[in-house]
DNA sequence: TTGACCACGTA
DNA sequence: CGTACGTGGTCAAC
């Protein structure tokens, strides 16, 4: 069993005169067993970050946040709810869940809702003892989860014992379940440190050249909406935002659409000038009711940092999410995002990453071979006889669960050539029409029953195709995230000392904010962590590539 | 106020 | 080809 040091954070609190006192916070684990005001955290945290002692918290949220606030390195942790949405699937990861089921207590038997309202209060807690977190059921306390039982020492002390009890039996369940669950349980939690990270330190922008690009899209939307009217006349009392209305128009000039959406228009875009109009009347509307100045304002800092909350998973097969736009920032903005003075950004994007995850996880020894190649679709295509587009079509159709156009053909020559890894998908692909989980390679459980509404397997064909499709790329998509959280990781450890920081994650990409003296040594190491990272997930059984470059400007990277 | 739907940006 | 996410708009139902 590794050292652990549980953290726990109890409720702020008020002192003698009402004044808000600093929370106080427990540390129990590694030879450590005390309690300390929050603000005093730093000193403590610091002694045990000089041992190897792996950290424990219930959430990043909780536990590390604090931490990261106070500028203080976390290198090691063990996130309880990360380490539970992977043994358990889902989302919902609270202390009494993540409790329960390392316990090996039935769901079923979970107090109704841990909401610590009065009823709950009431109901059932009366024969327990008052001063243990752990009820006679074996349940956690319903008020010590809605975190206002831990008002005392050592009801502190008694629930970082709850939390560091809780993750020493998931570790007994991640060792018992897979080969690999610990060390991902290790590499998502570093991932939800990670997320604090990026939530504390936000990405860099230019504020100058965002506003130059946004502020002459965010005129009077009158304005904008007469630009395209101008070329209706009789219809100006059309309402542009709402998509019925849209189609009103284009019918009265000949145009009859089933939708109005984009790619449906842009075949119309030289049958009616209303129709080009609209299509950048949309661009612009968008960046001005999204991207305009509210959102500036209310994203980025004084400081120039545009930031947002981060999670280390979705509910679904677990890649990273980012709030405040930072996901999906359209690509005409991308040149104000900007290293700040004294600065670069090593920028690196992982190639072809999903079918060379497809090799590592089906281990089928052609396809693991072809991972050899720069460009992984010129054997593959070579090896059907096709071009290598149809050959790409083919792997992703087969990854995606695609049918259409030329992909049902070249299929065929998959399943002949490489016959491993399209089973390995087809039986996800059975497995989630039957309603069943499947495990990501890294051991995440992907629920599939629950998605998409509640039908039955068996009572809806088209639900059924869609459980299938989306369980055969979550065992590619969930896979390939746990790779960019191994890679990520390793970048964030090896890169610290030289005042790297990783300012933005997108599922296959980092961009590293870097002092500029720094920014050669830092690339090498983003690619040395590659090679570790691939060393240690996939045994190096394939091979990943990643293009790194050195640029002061996001938009700057070529590709 | 809330939820469904559309639309669209990112990978 | 298809999967996922977050966001903001309208509309209908409260």
């Amino acid at each position: 069993m590794p050292e652990f040091a549980a953290l726990v954070v109890g409720p702020s609190a008020a002192d003698a005169w009402g004044a808000p006192a600093s929370p106080r916070v427990a540390i129990v684990g590694d030879g450590l067993r005390r309690v300390v005001p929050l603000d005093e955290l730093p000193g403590h945290a610091r002694e045990v970050g000089a041992t190897s002692a792996r950290w424990v918290w219930w959430s990043a949220a909780e536990g590390a946040r604090p931490l990261v606030d106070a500028g203080i390195g976390i290198a090691r942790a063990w996130d309880v709810a990360e380490a539970h949405r992977l043994l358990a699937g889902g989302w919902e990861a609270g202390p009494g869940l993540a409790w329960a089921a390392a316990r090996g207590l039935d769901p079923a038997t979970l107090p109704e809702r841990h909401r610590g309202d009065l009823l709950d209060l009431l109901g059932g807690e009366d024969d327990d003892d008052p001063e243990n977190p752990v009820r006679r059921d074996g349940h956690l306390r319903a008020d010590a989860v809605a975190g206002d039982w831990a008002v005392t020492d050592d009801r502190l002390l008694a629930w970082a014992d709850v939390l560091l009890s809780c993750a020493q039996a998931q570790h007994e369940r991640a060792e018992a379940l897979g080969p690999r669950l610990v060390a991902t349980v290790h590499s998502e939690s570093a991932a939800a440190v990670l997320c604090e990270e990026l939530r504390h330190d936000g990405l860099p922008v230019d504020r100058t050249a965002l506003l130059d690009i946004v502020g002459p899209m965010c005129g009077p939307p009158a304005e904008r909406d007469a630009a395209v009217l101008a070329h209706v006349p009789g219809r100006e009392g059309t309402d542009l935002r709402n998509p019925a209305s849209v189609r009103e128009l284009l019918g009265a000039v000949g145009i009859d659409v089933p939708s109005t959406r984009k790619h449906v228009l842009e075949a119309y875009v030289h049958v009616h000038p209303v129709v080009p109009a609209l299509l950048h009347w949309r661009a612009e509307e968008r960046i001005a009711t999204t991207y305009g100045l509210r959102w500036i304002d209310e994203h980025i800092g004084p400081d120039d940092r545009l930031r947002g909350e981060w999670r280390a998973c979705d509910g679904g097969a677990g890649r990273m999410t980012a709030a405040g736009g930072l996901h999906n920032l359209p690509a005409v903005l991308r040149p104000a995002v900007a290293a700040h003075p004294g600065h670069l950004f090593v920028r690196a994007d992982l190639g072809q990453i999903e079918p060379r995850v497809l090799a590592v996880v089906s281990g089928d020894p052609a396809f693991v071979a072809a991972t050899r190649a720069d460009d992984l679709y010129a054997p593959v295509a070579e090896r059907l006889g096709v071009e290598r587009a149809v050959a790409k079509v083919a792997v992703l159709s087969a990854m995606y669960g695609g049918r259409a156009g030329q992909a049902a053909a070249a299929l065929q020559g998959l399943e002949r050539e490489y016959p491993v890894a399209i089973r390995l998908l087809e039986e996800a692909s059975s497995a989630g029409m039957r309603g069943e989980s499947v495990r990501t390679y890294g051991g995440r459980l992907v629920p599939t029953a629950r998605l998409m509404g509640g039908d039955r397997p068996g009572a809806n064909p088209q639900l059924d195709a869609a459980r299938g499709r989306f369980a055969r790329n979550a065992i590619i998509q969930g896979a390939a995230a746990e790779f960019f959280k191994a890679w990520a990781a390793t970048v964030r450890a090896t890169t610290a000392h030289l005042g790297a920081r990783i300012v933005l994650c997108l599922h296959d990409e980092l961009l590293i904010h870097v002092p500029a003296e720094h920014a050669q040594q830092v690339a090498a190491l983003v690619d040395r962590a590659l090679e570790d990272a691939a060393r240690r997930w996939a045994g190096g059984r394939a091979r990943f590539v990643t293009d790194t470059q050195i640029v002061a400007r996001w938009s700057e990277a070529k590709g």
